[in-house]
RNA sequence: GUGAGUGUAGCUCAGUUGGCAGAGCAUCUGACUGUGGCUCAGAGGGUCGCGGGUUCAAUCCCCGUCACUCACCCCA
């Protein structure tokens, strides 16, 4: 083979692809009821927007962004997530300056140069939406809503839903402070991760699965009991609004937000059938990112879906592909060229119509038409030329019917649904 | 970046204690001169991942390499 794709990515053909449709339609129809639109953004951008807003010490940043350099000499990136070109977006075309709160949603690819595994690609597909303009708790309530009407109505079952505060730049420090003091004396009972994490980035500890740093975590501060009086009323304000509107979900205070912009409200949507990527759905807000782009301070709220962790979880669900209302088995030249033409006056009228084109026997006509699932078939030979009529043959209950070779005639017969 | 496993037909996989490369499925053709799904027959399709070594002989044994898969880290 001369040419092989690269490490992590893939090709996407039908039947499959019918499954993405289907997600995106669904996406789609429930995004335009909320009030949101579509946004097209770049996949590229300058480096520094990943970099000064995710965090440098992040391993989206340390280890898996796709790097390099232009031929003009600029360090440019493949984004590894959605929201940080939207915020450049936002503030670069003023759109702050719209009606409050703004709505905005995107569906495309993302890149991370990670080492491929079950259900994570470098590059990935994933559906989000951002929400500026509002830090009022009924947005995040109703973001959180509508990522789970979306994900019911694509065929997602058993997904779970967990969310937490992560408070923000006031009490997070003193949270942060609490954490590395309680788990101070202990620290020899954690994993060698762990300890490294204790001074960069303490709050992953309490995300960690080895067993041993589950036990000795017992009893550390939670995240939660720290929250400043505006976070904790935010916090409340969420949970109340989700009972207002029946979303159930689980307190999960020990959700792990692996970029640094993330402010208040945290949630994930998880499924245990994924096996150790069991994130499907993932979002939070983030009130300080766009003042940090140099713009007027605008809270935002956003989510993403992860398409390769959703379409495992709803495969079983999406319906057979459909075949062509009308499939035409010529038997010679002549009744060829009358199928070719027909066919393309029936497609005019809004019908899928295909047809033989290369001369073989009407059985493997048959198989063939047979084989792409066509719901009824003519058979076109120089009897039929000469009358001007044919036999429809529905390929369900086999039943033939007498047809003129007219467009409006054969368009009756194929228009019922069998 | 770390660890483990697997590379043989389009797909799923057998196989040879080292001796002409196999099955099922799929594809195409035929079994009625013009009627599909079931059945039967036939055909096409292979650098046995790649490179080296051992051997009269390597798909098989040894070394290297690449690719894929899974897991860790982390994430959608």
């Amino acid at each position: 083979m001369r040419f092989k794709s690269l490490k992590g990515v893939q090709d996407i053909f039908p039947p499959e692809v019918f499954i993405w449709q289907h997600i995106e339609n669904i996406a789609r129809e429930v995004f335009q009821k909320y009030g949101y639109h579509e946004i097209r953004l770049p996949v590229i951008e300058v480096t520094d927007i990943f970099s000064r807003s995710i965090g440098e010490t992040s391993d989206i940043v340390e280890k898996e962004m796709y790097t390099f350099e232009d031929k003009g000499g600029r360090s440019v990136t493949l984004r590894p997530e959605g929201t940080a070109p939207f915020v450049r977006a936002f503030v670069q075309h003023h759109l702050h300056n719209g009606p409050s709160p703004q709505k905005y949603y995107y569906l495309g690819p993302m890149f991370r140069y990670e080492r491929p595994q079950a259900y994570r690609n470098r590059q990935f597909y994933q559906i989000g939406i951002e929400a500026m303009g509002s830090e009022n708790p009924q947005l995040d309530a109703e973001a959180v809503s509508m990522l789970w009407t979306i994900l019911k109505r694509t065929g997602l079952k058993d997904a779970r839903l967990e969310i937490t505060s992560i408070g923000c730049r006031l009490c997070r420090p003193e949270y942060k402070t609490a954490l590395q003091k309680s788990i101070k004396g202990k620290l020899k009972d954690f994993c060698e991760d762990c300890r490294r994490r204790y001074k960069a980035n303490p709050l992953r500890i309490l995300d960690c699965k080895v067993s041993s740093c589950i036990k000795a975590r017992k009893g550390a501060p939670a995240i939660l009991d720290y929250l400043c009086v505006e976070c904790g009323g935010h916090f409340n304000g969420l949970k109340h609004n989700l009972d207002l509107l029946n979303v159930s979900y689980v307190l999960n205070p020990n959700i792990v937000r692996g970029l640094d912009y993330y402010t208040r409200t945290a949630f994930e949507v998880t499924s245990e059938s994924l096996g150790s990527q069991k994130a499907v759905a993932a979002g939070g807000r983030y009130d300080m990112l766009v003042k940090e782009f140099g713009g007027p301070q605008t809270p935002g709220i956003g989510f993403a879906i992860g398409m390769e962790r959703l379409i495992p979880l709803i495969k079983d669900s999406v319906e057979e592909a459909q075949g062509p209302d009308l499939f035409f088995c010529p038997l010679g030249r002549e009744a060829s060229e009358k199928s070719f033409v027909l066919a393309e006056q029936l497609r005019a009228e809004g019908s899928w119509v295909e047809m033989n084109y290369d001369s073989s026997s009407l059985r493997s006509q048959m198989r063939k038409a047979d084989r792409v699932n066509a719901r009824t078939v003519i058979v076109l030979g120089e009897d039929e030329l000469k009358k001007g009529k044919a036999v429809i043959k529905d390929m369900q209950n086999k039943k033939e019917t007498a047809v003129a070779l007219k467009v409006k005639d054969i368009l009756e017969i194929i228009k019922k649904p069998s």
